[in-house]
RNA sequence: CGGGAAGUAGCGCAGCUUGGUUAGCGCGCAGCGUUCGGGACGCUGAGGUCGCGGGUUCAAAUCCCGCCUUCCCGACCA
C-alpha cells in the first residue's frame, strides 16, 4: 500500500523517501530564514521545466516579460483598501537602508499590483494602448503564519501576469484564457495533474479582486491544492491608482484590470499527486530529463551502444542522461533514478546485448520489457507517451473515486474530510461555507450549474 | 496567540523515569581491501560547549528553576 507523499511529515506519516527525494535528493532544504526554501538543482530543473512551458503559452497570449522592483513603497500598499487588509499581516518591511532609517519603509513586495498599477498609471494614454499585457517571473515574501515546504513558503518564486483591458468583458475573457490556456492546459497537458476550475467564493477571494478564478487539485492524500489563480481586478486598482486613458468617444476611463499567478507550489503538487513510495515519477512532457540510458557493465562494447544509443534518442527530440557511473553499484543508481522520477530507463548490459536488446523501464508503473536495438528509439516514444498519460489517468481516477455527490452541508462535512463534496451552492451559502470552514474545509471552488466543490486545503 | 512535542556528531535518533566508567547507535564522511545485473560488505578512522543560564549534589545529558529556539495541530495563505 503505498503511503501518500506528504510533504509536512507526521510522525505517523512520513513516507521514508521524504528524506531522501525532498530533503536530500536534490529538491529542496530549509533554508537560514523560517520557512523559506532553498531549491537543489534538480528540484530547479523541474521549475525551469514548469517555467518553459508556462512562459510559452504566457506569450502566445500575447503578454510580454517585465521586471518591478523588490521593493515597494508602503504608501503604494496602503491605497487599494481591501488589498492592504489582505496583505498588512503577511507583509515584510524594509525600514533602514544604507544605514539610516527610511523616511518611509518599503514592503517586500507580496505580489506586483500595486507598484505596477503606479506604473500603468504613468504609461496608460488612450484606448489604443490597450490591451495591456504584462509578466513577471519574480520572488516574493509574505510572512505567513505556518510555512510548509514547496506549499506555502516565506519566500517563493512564481509568475505574475498584470494586465490592463478596455472594458470589462475584455478583462473578463483574459483572465478566462490565462485560467483555460495557460494554467489548465500546463497543470493537465504537461504535469498529468487534473484541475477543476471555477470561481472563488467571496471568502475566499484574492484581496482586491472582484473575481478569482481559480485551477484546484487534489493530491494523492485526497486534500485539495490550489494550484493558481487568475483575478478580475475590476477597476479598483486603476481608479486607486489612477489608470485612466482617453476612450473611442473621448471620455476619460478608467482600465479594467486582470492579475493572475502560478508559484513553486507547482513543484510540491507535482510531488504530492505523483509521488509514490520510492520517490517522485514525473510526468514526461515536464521531466528535465525523460530518458535515462543505464549503462549496467562497461564491457563487450555495451560502452560505445549506450553511447550510440543515447545519441540516437537525443536526436529523436528526448531529453536523454547517459549514466556511466559503472563504479557505483547498479542497485545504488537504479534508485536513485527512480528517486528522481524519470518516466524512462533504459538498460543496456551485455546480458540484453547478447541478444541483440536492451531493457526499457517505466518509472510510473515498473513495467520492464525487452526492446530490440533497433527499434529503441521508437519503443522509448511509444512508452513516453504511454507513461503520460497513466499518471493523468491514474490522478483523475483518484480523484473521481474521492468526489462524492451530496445535497447538504452535514453530509459536504462528512463527505470532504478525505477527497471533494459536491454540493449545490445555494443549499451551502455563507452560513454554510462558515459552518465548513470552523470543521476544517473550504469552498475550493463554484463550477457551472451552481455547483460548489468543499475540501480540505493544504 | 491558543493546544501539543522536541532540542545530544553533518542528518536521524537512543540514553533521562531510578544521577555514577572515557556519552552511544544508524546513516553520511575519510583511508584500505573485497565487491559491482536492485539502495554492497569488512576493517580502521575523523567528527560532541549533550540548546543557554543558574541551582541541588562528592558527582548532572539525567533532578529543580528560569530563558531561548524549532517542529506539529489551529487561525492566515500561491
Amino acid at each position: 500500500m503505498a503511503r501518500a507523499p506528504i510533504l509536512t511529515p507526521r510522525a505517523d506519516d512520513f513516507p521514508r523517501w521524504y528524506q531522501d527525494v525532498v530533503a536530500k535528493a536534490e529538491l529542496a532544504d530549509n533554508g537560514p530564514v523560517r520557512g523559506t526554501m532553498v531549491i537543489r538543482p534538480y528540484g530547479y530543473a523541474i521549475w525551469e521545466r514548469m517555467q518553459e512551458e508556462l512562459d510559452t503559452r504566457i506569450k502566445a497570449a500575447g503578454a510580454r516579460n517585465v521586471y518591478f522592483p523588490l521593493l515597494i513603497p508602503e504608501s503604494f500598499v496602503h491605497r487599494e483598501a481591501e488589498h492592504v487588509e489582505g496583505f498588512s499581516p503577511e507583509l515584510a518591511v524594509v525600514t533602514h537602508g544604507g544605514g539610516r532609517k527610511l523616511e518611509e519603509p518599503a514592503v517586500i513586495r507580496p505580489s506586483s499590483e500595486t507598484i505596477i498599477a503606479g506604473y500603468f498609471a504613468k504609461w496608460l494614454q488612450s484606448y489604443r494602448d490597450l490591451p495591456l499585457l504584462v509578466n513577471q517571473w519574480a520572488n516574493v515574501v509574505r510572512w505567513e503564519l505556518r510555512p510548509r515546504l514547496f506549499l506555502r513558503t516565506t519566500e517563493f518564486l512564481w509568475q505574475e501576469g498584470h494586465t490592463v483591458h478596455e472594458t470589462e468583458d475584455d478583462a473578463r475573457r483574459y483572465a478566462l484564457r490565462i485560467l483555460d490556456e495557460v494554467y489548465r492546459d500546463v497543470m493537465v497537458r504537461v504535469l498529468a495533474v487534473p484541475v477543476l476550475t471555477g470561481r472563488k467564493t467571496d471568502r475566499e477571494r484574492f484581496a482586491g479582486a472582484t473575481t478569482t478564478w481559480t485551477c484546484e487539485a487534489m493530491m494523492s492524500d485526497g486534500k485539495a491544492l490550489q494550484m493558481g489563480t487568475s483575478h478580475e481586478l475590476g477597476q479598483n486598482f486603476s481608479r486607486a491608482f489612477g489608470i485612466e486613458f482617453q476612450s473611442r468617444t473621448g471620455e476619460s476611463a478608467y482600465g479594467w484590470q486582470t492579475s493572475w499567478g502560478v508559484s513553486t507550489r507547482m513543484v510540491g503538487g507535482l510531488v504530492m499527486a505523483h509521488g509514490d513510495d520510492n520517490g517522485l515519477r514525473l510526468p514526461p512532457r515536464l521531466a528535465p530529463i525523460q530518458v535515462v540510458v543505464v549503462l549496467v557493465r562497461d564491457e563487450d562494447g555495451t560502452g560505445p551502444a549506450a553511447e550510440a544509443l543515447a545519441a540516437d534518442l537525443a536526436a529523436a527530440g528526448h531529453r536523454v542522461e547517459l549514466d556511466t557511473a559503472t563504479d557505483t553499484s547498479y542497485g545504488r543508481r537504479v534508485t536513485d533514478w527512480e528517486l528522481k522520477g524519470v518516466p524512462v530507463r533504459i538498460e543496456v548490459g551485455p546480458r540484453e546485448l547478447a541478444t541483440g536488446k536492451v531493457s526499457l523501464i517505466r518509472r510510473d508503473n515498473g513495467d520492464r520489457t525487452a526492446v530490440a536495438l533497433d527499434q529503441t528509439v521508437a519503443s522509448v516514444g511509444e512508452a513516453l507517451d504511454a507513461a503520460q498519460g497513466a499518471l493523468l489517468a491514474e490522478a483523475e481516477s483518484r480523484r473521481d473515486d474521492r468526489t462524492a455527490e451530496v445535497s447538504t452541508v452535514a453530509e459536504a462535512k462528512e463527505a470532504a474530510q478525505d477527497g471533494f463534496a459536491r454540493v449545490p451552492w445555494r443549499n451551502l451559502g455563507v452560513e454554510g461555507e462558515a459552518e465548513l470552514a470552523a470543521a476544517g474545509l473550504s469552498v475550493r471552488c463554484l463550477l457551472a450549474d451552481d455547483v460548489a466543490v468543499v475540501g480540505r486545503a493544504y
